[in-house]
DNA sequence: CAATCTTTTTTGTCTAGGACAATACAAATG
DNA sequence: CATTTGTATTGTCCTAGACAAAAAAGATTG
C-alpha cells in the first residue's frame, strides 16, 4: 500500500488545527506550505511539511505572527521554539503547596493532581482555595502555555481535574435560597467556563442562588432566561483570548435590554481596565471583588 | 441594533454538523436553506432555518437522503422524525421519576433539579443512574431540542447541573489504580463533553484509572500523551453533530498512530454503524458496552 | 515618557461556480 | 434470489477575488 503519498487537506486539518482556508491562503501568499498534487490536482502533504506546519501553530499560539514564521526554516523554528519568550515572571513567590500542584501537573500524574487539589480545598475552604491556589495557578499554567512549557494535554488534564474539583464542591453545598439569586454564563465566542465555576464558588458559599448556564449563550437568550427566571444579577465571564471590543459590543447591548432593577457584572481579563466604557455593568476586578460586588448588591437592597 | 440578524454560515456548522462546503451546495442546488445576506453578501442564517436544518441532519443520520428531505415541509418533517425509525422514542417507558426531571427542565427549577438528579444518583447508584436516567434524558431532551419544545437555556442548564452531579460523583471515587489505565478525549471539532463525562462514570465504579482531557485534543497530542502516559486504552466520543466521514477518518488516522498494544474505543451517536469500517477500533453501541468493553480487555490480560 | 487615538498592514474567513470521486439506488443479468 | 452493471445523487476539493477584524506602526495628546 504506497500508504505514504501524503496527506490530503482535511487530514491536516484535523492534525494541525490550521482550516482548509488558511492552508489555502497561505500556499497562495507564502509560498508555503506546497504540498504535492495527486493526478486531480489535489493537495498531498508530505509528511515533514506538517511537522513544520506542527511547528508554527504552535509559536502562532505563543503570539508569533504568520508572515514572520513562513520564511524561517526548521532550525528557526526549533530554536524560536526553544528560547524563553518571557524569562520574567519566574520567581514569583509560588508556595511550595503550589509549585507541587504545578509539578504534578507536568508529570500527567493525575491521581496525585487531584488528591493535592481536594487536599488544598478541604484545608483552606472553597473561597480560600480559590483565591489562593486556582488563580495563581492558573496563572502560572497560562504562561507555562504561551511559553510553550506547558503541552495542551497538561492544559486539558489540569482543567479537567480543576473541574471536577471545584463542581464536587459547589455541589456539595445545600441551596439556601438567599438572594440574589444569580444567572451565570458566557457570551457566544467565548468558550473558556472556568471563570464561571471561580465566580460561582465564591458566591455559594455566602448563600447565593446562582444557575449557572455554561458557556456560549446568545443573548437575546439570556435576555429571556434573566426575566423569566427573576434574577437580580446576570454575571458573565471573559477570558483575556476574548476581544475587549466584542466584550464591550456585548455588554452595552444586553445591559440596554435587561431592566434596571437586573445587576449585569462583568469579570475576566477580557473586561479589565474597560469600567469608564461600560456604565451600567459593575465590573469585578478580580476573583475577591465577587465578594465584594456582592456585598455591595445586599447593602443597597437591605430592605427588601 | 437588530442584533437577530441571524447566524453566519461557521455557527451553523458548528450548531449543526453540517460542513460549510454542504451548506452552500445544497443552497445552490435544492434552493435550501435560502439565508438573508448582509450588508456584504455574507450568508445570515435565520433560526427556523437552522431548527430545520437540525431535523434534517437528524433525518440523515437515520438514513434518509438530502434529495427527499430537501423538499419537505416543517411538517412532513416533524413526522418523520416521530414515526418508525425511531417509533418507540415518544411512547417510551418514561418514568414519573425521568418525567418529573423533565418538567423540573422546563421550568427552570435549577434547584428542584439539582436535588432530583442527586437523588436519583443516590438511589440507583453510578451506572445505573447513568444507563437509566441520563440516556433516556438526553435523549428526550436532543428531541425536543430538535423540534423547538426545548429553549437553548434550558438545554444549558440541564447540561450544566448533569454535569456538576457527574462530576462530583466521579470524584468522589478514591483511585484504585487497577488496570487498565484509560483517557478519554475528543478529537477537534468535537465539542460535546457530556458522552466523556458518562464513559467515565461507567469505568470508574469498575475501578479503572480514567484521565480525561475534557474536549478538542488535535491527534498529534492524542498520540503523544498516549504513548508518554502508559495507557491502555484511548476513548473518544462522537456527537451525532459529528460527521461520521470524519470520525472515521480521524480514527483511522489515530489507529494508525497508536502502537498496536493501545486499544482504541470509540462510541456516541457519530459512530454508531461504522464498525465495518473501523478495523482495529472497538466501536461502543451504547453506553452499558461500556463496561463490555472493560470485560472483555481484562479477559484478555487476564495474565498480565 | 506614557497613554490614547488614527492609519496602515497583516491575516483569516467568506464568496461563487466548476469538477470529480465516492456512495446509493435502479436495472439488468446470471 | 444474488450479483453485476449502469445511472443519479451527494460531499469535498479546487481557484481566485473580496473584505473585516486584529495587530502593528505612526501620530497626537496629557
Amino acid at each position: 500500500m504506497a500508504d505514504f503519498a501524503g496527506l490530503n487537506i482535511a487530514a491536516v486539518e484535523r492534525d494541525t488545527g490550521l482550516s482548509k482556508d488558511t492552508l489555502r491562503v497561505w500556499e497562495r501568499r507564502y509560498g508555503f506550505p506546497k504540498p504535492l498534487r495527486d493526478s486531480l490536482g489535489e493537495r498531498l502533504y508530505s509528511s515533514s511539511e506538517v511537522d513544520k506546519l506542527r511547528c508554527i501553530k504552535r509559536l502562532l499560539d505563543q503570539g508569533y505572527r504568520p508572515g514572520k514564521l513562513m520564511g524561517a526554516s526548521d532550525d528557526e523554528l526549533a530554536r524560536l521554539l526553544e528560547s524563553p519568550a518571557g524569562a520574567a515572571a519566574e520567581s514569583r513567590d509560588f508556595s511550595p503547596e503550589l509549585s507541587a500542584i504545578f509539578d504534578m501537573v507536568k508529570l500527567h500524574r493525575s491521581d496525585e493532581l487531584r488528591g493535592l487539589l481536594t487536599q488544598a480545598l478541604m484545608k483552606q475552604g472553597l473561597q480560600q482555595f480559590v483565591s489562593a491556589v486556582v488563580v495563581p495557578l492558573n496563572q502560572r499554567i497560562g504562561e507555562g502555555w504561551v511559553r510553550g512549557e506547558i503541552e495542551v494535554m497538561e492544559e486539558h488534564l489540569y482543567t479537567e481535574l480543576l473541574q471536577n474539583t471545584l463542581r464536587a464542591a459547589i455541589n456539595a453545598y445545600p441551596p439556601q435560597g438567599k438572594r440574589p439569586r444569580v444567572m451565570l454564563t458566557t457570551l457566544s465566542g467565548e468558550e473558556h467556563s472556568l471563570g464561571l465555576l471561580m465566580a460561582e464558588a465564591m458566591l455559594v458559599p455566602e448563600g447565593v442562588q446562582c444557575v449557572s448556564l455554561g458557556i456560549q449563550t446568545p443573548i437575546s437568550d439570556i435576555e429571556l432566561a434573566a426575566r423569566s427566571g427573576n434574577f437580580d444579577v446576570v454575571a458573565l465571564s471573559f477570558s483575556a483570548a476574548y476581544s475587549a471590543r466584542r466584550a464591550v459590543e456585548g455588554l452595552v447591548s444586553l445591559r440596554s435590554r435587561l431592566p434596571e432593577a437586573i445587576e449585569l457584572w462583568a469579570g475576566g481579563a477580557g473586561v479589565r481596565d474597560q469600567q469608564r466604557r461600560l456604565a451600567g455593568t459593575r465590573i469585578i476586578g478580580g476573583i475577591d471583588d465577587t465578594v465584594a460586588a456582592l456585598r455591595e448588591w445586599r447593602a443597597t437592597r437591605i430592605n427588601d
